[in-house]
RNA sequence: GCGCCCGUAGCUCAGUUGGAUAGAGUGUCGGCCUCCGAAGCCGAAGGUCGCAGGUUCGAAUCCUGCCGGGCGCGCCA
């Protein structure tokens, strides 16, 4: 257990025991037990910790806090981890660590090392997170990329902070958008092989696109070759004025399964299929984005889990039959109108495998549900909401984060974002251009219901103005100050330092022992809160603390005593400052 | 029209679920390298927390109504 929660534990206890005493000598009397709050101060004057307890009471017990708070003090228990207790401001109880509190801290950081900060694995409740699940018809972009590094960092920290977390890929290839990509393959190894045909106004467009048909035709030469006008007489108009490129492309799709048979359709369906799934995933990897699985939506209808579901949405009496089709009754859940999970033409809906897929997860997580969806789709809430009453299942255990949109600038430029222009779109050009550090920090700096304005230009400086850099700098220079250590006749011990961290007196090491130690409630913090940018900003807090001490004063001086009580605390904050950079997935360099 | 999100320093944003004198970065201005990395530090200036009510010991935070901005309302995915 980090010292800090059992710090707050310890003095919850020690308030608790003061007011026991209160009431067994009838000073005081409550209905109900009270259960007081105790938390961090916000600034150095109010000591390091604050309980208001004394102002939520006493309006019952028709005292002035500051009378009641004094009441609590004088029969406070002593503490060796508590140096003194203050009443304050409108009947604040101040409590200010000891210097032997915060000798501890730097003890249990060097201790614990990569694990400080970390709660047991499997404390908690499990959360199964869902993010990016982009479409497989084309790469990931850099709207993709905040989802993808919000949902990463935020899995790093719920599993730091003790839940079991699973990690998933909704793999989006059952629908429609599949059979256009596949289509569009296919007409693309038609055009290599000498056929004039017609590019799709609907079809994908992308280089990619081509890179797969040279695949499929290396590896079926011209066994799926028809003549183009095999292939276009007789559709329905694509373009021209009564063209219709939707009505052309739904045609085509049914011409293409007819000339190529299923085995034929098949093989530029998985070659599609499998070529962008594994482009999406090599370049998550690269980013540091990582899952536990990659969940298929085919899979929902072979495993017959799409038929449960539904069945299950039958039994519960919430489904009937209308114009041909099989309609969930969701306005009676929540949602504002009911939603087809079967169409006329016996083809289950896109929202029907995602009751599906709702119900397998909630039957594998025992705990919590966690979606992180673009701002864009926040009108699906409600109807996965309803979908998750209709099942039976708590609604509680369906938690919906939404990530706004990035929007790129170029120092005060912004950067249009447009697939047909060619200005860069793509998370890979991304992270070519900026690096993997700067962009994982860079999407999770902000929090994720707030619009984010990504400077490339910023993001790219090798300066204090780039937080990044700034942080980074903070962990090169501590391992900077060992290095020039070894140069020396000293011997790092940090037994001896240990012994004298009452030395640290000065505002620049208190502030840092404070800051360090509160690390383990950043996490907790960041996950309960769900917020990944809490942790960015600590850091950056934590390394401004450290280069202001850094140029304020040496650490390598001659008192023995002094200068290992400066490495322990040194040590103990490029400790934080890396455990805290790996959860959002930047490095901690040596040098740089 | 209905619904969701957002309005905090010139700009970009925090604000520990209702606490103390609303904080950082950046920009502007002025300082600091004979010294462990100046990729850094110190200081100054900068605010009607969109507006108006309400709730209470206490509101940037909760409630209501306006104003302004973004997004969503398919048998698409």
């Amino acid at each position: 257990m980090p010292r800090c929660q059992e710090m707050r534990a310890h003095i919850k206890e020690l308030v608790s025991q003061a007011l026991g005493y209160l009431k067994r000598d009838g000073e005081l009397t409550f209905e109900t037990e009270p259960v007081p709050e105790v938390e961090r101060t916000r600034s150095r004057e109010h000591g390091d910790y604050a309980c208001n307890i004394a102002m939520v009471l006493a309006r019952g017990l028709g005292m002035k806090p500051r009378d009641l708070a004094a009441k609590i003090r004088d029969r406070l228990p002593d503490s060796k981890r508590i140096e003194k207790v203050e009443i304050a401001g409108p009947g604040f109880l101040n409590f200010f660590a000891s210097s032997h509190h915060l000798r501890m801290v730097v003890r249990d950081i060097l201790r614990d090392a990569d694990d400080y900060g970390r709660s047991p694995a499997g404390s908690r409740e499990d959360v199964l997170l869902e993010y990016v699940s982009a479409n497989p018809t084309g790469p990931l972009h850099v709207g993709h990329g905040r989802g993808a590094a919000h949902g990463a960092s935020l899995s790093a920290i719920l599993a730091a902070a003790g839940h079991t977390v699973h990690r998933e890929y909704y793999v989006n290839d059952y629908g429609r958008q599949m059979d256009i990509l596949a289509v569009s393959v296919w007409m693309r190894y038609l055009e290599l092989a000498g056929e004039r045909v017609v590019f799709p106004a609907n079809g994908y467009r992308g280089d990619y696109i081509y890179d797969i048909a040279r695949e499929v035709r290396s590896r079926h030469g011209d066994d799926l070759r028809h003549n183009g006008p095999d292939v276009t007489d007789g559709l329905p108009p694509d373009t021209g004025d009564d063209g219709d490129p939707e009505v052309f492309i739904d045609a085509l799709i049914k011409r293409a399964r007819e000339l190529l048979g299923e085995s034929g359709y098949e093989a530029c369906f998985r070659a599609a299929l499998e070529t962008m799934v594994d482009d999406i995933r090599g370049d998550l990897d690269e980013f540091g984005v990582t899952f536990d699985r990659w969940f298929s939506e085919r899979s929902l209808e072979r495993s017959g889990a799409l038929n449960r579901a539904l069945q299950r949405l039958r039994d519960g009496g919430w489904l009937y039959e209308k114009d041909g089709a099989t309609w969930f009754r969701a306005t009676d859940l929540g949602d504002d109108k009911d939603r087809v999970v079967v169409r006329d033409n016996g083809r289950s809906t896109y929202f029907a495998s995602d009751v599906a897929y709702l119900l397998d997860k909630f039957e594998r997580c025992p705990g919590t549900s966690l979606y992180i969806l673009g701002a864009d789709h926040h009108g699906y809430v409600p109807r996965l909401k309803a979908a998750a009453r209709g099942l039976g299942v708590d609604p509680e255990r369906l938690e919906v984060q939404l990530v706004q949109f990035a929007v790129l600038y170029r120092g005060s430029e912004r950067v249009q974002m447009s697939t047909r222009s060619g200005s860069f779109v793509t998370l890979r050009e991304l992270r070519e251009e900026v690096g993997k550090d700067a962009a994982r920090y860079f999407y999770v700096m902000r929090s994720h219901d707030q619009h984010l304005d990504f400077d490339l230009e910023l993001a790219k400086s090798r300066a204090s103005e780039n937080p990044v850099y700034y942080i980074q700098y903070a962990h090169a220079r501590i391992q900077s100050v060992f290095r020039k250590l070894g140069e020396t006749a000293h011997r790092y011990n940090p037994a001896l330092g240990e012994t004298a961290m009452e030395r640290l007196d000065s505002d620049h090491e208190q502030e840092l022992l404070r800051a360090v130690g509160r690390y383990p409630e950043v996490i907790e913090s960041a996950a309960e809160r769900r917020s990944p940018h809490m942790l960015a900003h600590y850091l950056h807090e934590l390394a401004a603390l450290f280069h202001a001490w850094y140029n304020n004063s040496h650490f390598l001086v001659e008192d023995d005593e002094l200068r290992n009580a400066r490495l322990n605390l040194i040590n103990a904050t490029g400790q934080v400052l890396r455990n805290g950079l790996a959860l959002i997935g930047v490095s901690a360099p040596e040098e740089m």
